[in-house]
DNA sequence: CAATGTCTTGATTGATCGTTCAATCAGGAC
DNA sequence: GTCCTGATTGAACGATCAATCAAGACATTG
């Protein structure tokens, strides 16, 4: 692996687990066992790191993020919350200390540069298309009419929610019902198509 | 005004505006124009102006988050959705820069001091409280069965993740988006009791 | 082998951070 | 008039921050 992963991976990591402001350079230094010339001499700054952490998630939600979640998943809908239960397991296995990476940088930086700002909106872009695919793929199981576009970013709003309180109270039972609160709503919908369905029958 | 209040008011401000970590206490004495000493002999340390400031949202929701939002407004669901209204009015006034102040320190404080935590989650808890209050007063009008509490931390996390998507987008269409599908939701379930009790009756 | 460009080293810089503290001041108690 | 208390002042401290740079190691060429 070379300087710029291993710096790469560390600055993940540490942004991950501490933010991106309580992440010093000499944390990143130390972590990727790398000096401080090399440093700045693959990333002129440290916000281009930040850069670069924004850039890695963005090309790797397909392959890190979605593939692992819905191994073994063909139903659309459940694909959504295989998605929404590996948050579930991120906050579980870290005792709820570590929630959405992209969520706390988002709302940690409060007047990001252009290009920052951009990517963190890019991240949720990509995170919303794809669950409106799942959505679209689900069909005439969803009432005709409903906007996808909407009813997929409010299922981010929904994981991000619930992962903030889950987060704050530590307690992974508040991220819980917050997903069961969506699954209900979905609930709902499915069962209003359901009945749609069946009267034009 | 006497000094603590002065320096209080200015943290308050601060930290919503640039959240914790980047608001230093040279910013902190400038805009409430205090020196260091008086700072210190107020409060024994940075974090201390945190806590402080956790305290005055913790004590001062009713008078002023809850009152203004519910003047002239008596229906408890219409409640819930004029509180909503008040954090749109604070995104559109900052042009989609400023969010929740609570949410944003939750999130940006990865491992905060335990009084610090707790003081976040009291201030979730009593948000949550006096919303679950309006849905009590809504009675019959929601389904019996309901989840109070989880519906309650459910238009929590609607208002969080809608705030945090309008913040990165830097369009308030998002937390709009966000805020129609709970209350799709929530007239799904109105509308679910009213069949419930008409069958009944 | 020599030359050239790329990458690495780690001490060092100046700025900024939160915090300290001796000195000063006003106002009441005795 | 003397003493005490609590609030205020602002210069100064050591630590840490992101960033720099001259020097050397290394690899790739002609």
């Amino acid at each position: 692996m070379d300087t710029r992963q291993r710096i790469l991976l560390a600055a993940m990591e540490l942004f991950w687990s501490k933010g991106y402001g309580s992440t010093s350079v000499a944390d990143v230094l130390a972590r990727s066992q790398a000096n401080s010339g090399s440093l700045y001499h693959v990333f002129p700054g440290k916000q281009d790191l930040l850069i670069g952490v924004l850039e890695a998630y963005r090309d790797g939600i397909d392959q890190m993020l979605l593939a692992p979640a819905w191994r073994g998943i063909d139903d659309p809908i459940e694909r959504v919350f295989a998605l929404l239960a590996s948050y579930r397991r991120a906050l579980l296995e870290t005792e709820c200390v570590y929630g959405c990476p992209i969520g706390s940088l988002a709302l940690e930086l409060h007047e990001p540069d252009p290009p920052v700002r951009e990517l963190l909106a890019e991240n949720f872009r990509r995170w919303t298309a794809a669950v409106r695919g799942c959505l679209e793929a689900a069909g005439p199981r969803l009432p005709a009419g409903v906007d996808l576009q909407g009813l997929a970013e409010f299922i981010l709003t929904a994981m991000e929610g619930g992962v903030m309180q889950a987060r704050t109270h530590r307690d992974v039972a508040y991220f819980d019902r917050s997903i069961a609160a969506l699954r209900h709503h979905i609930d709902l919908l499915t069962s209003e198509a359901e009945r749609a369905a069946t009267a034009v029958v």
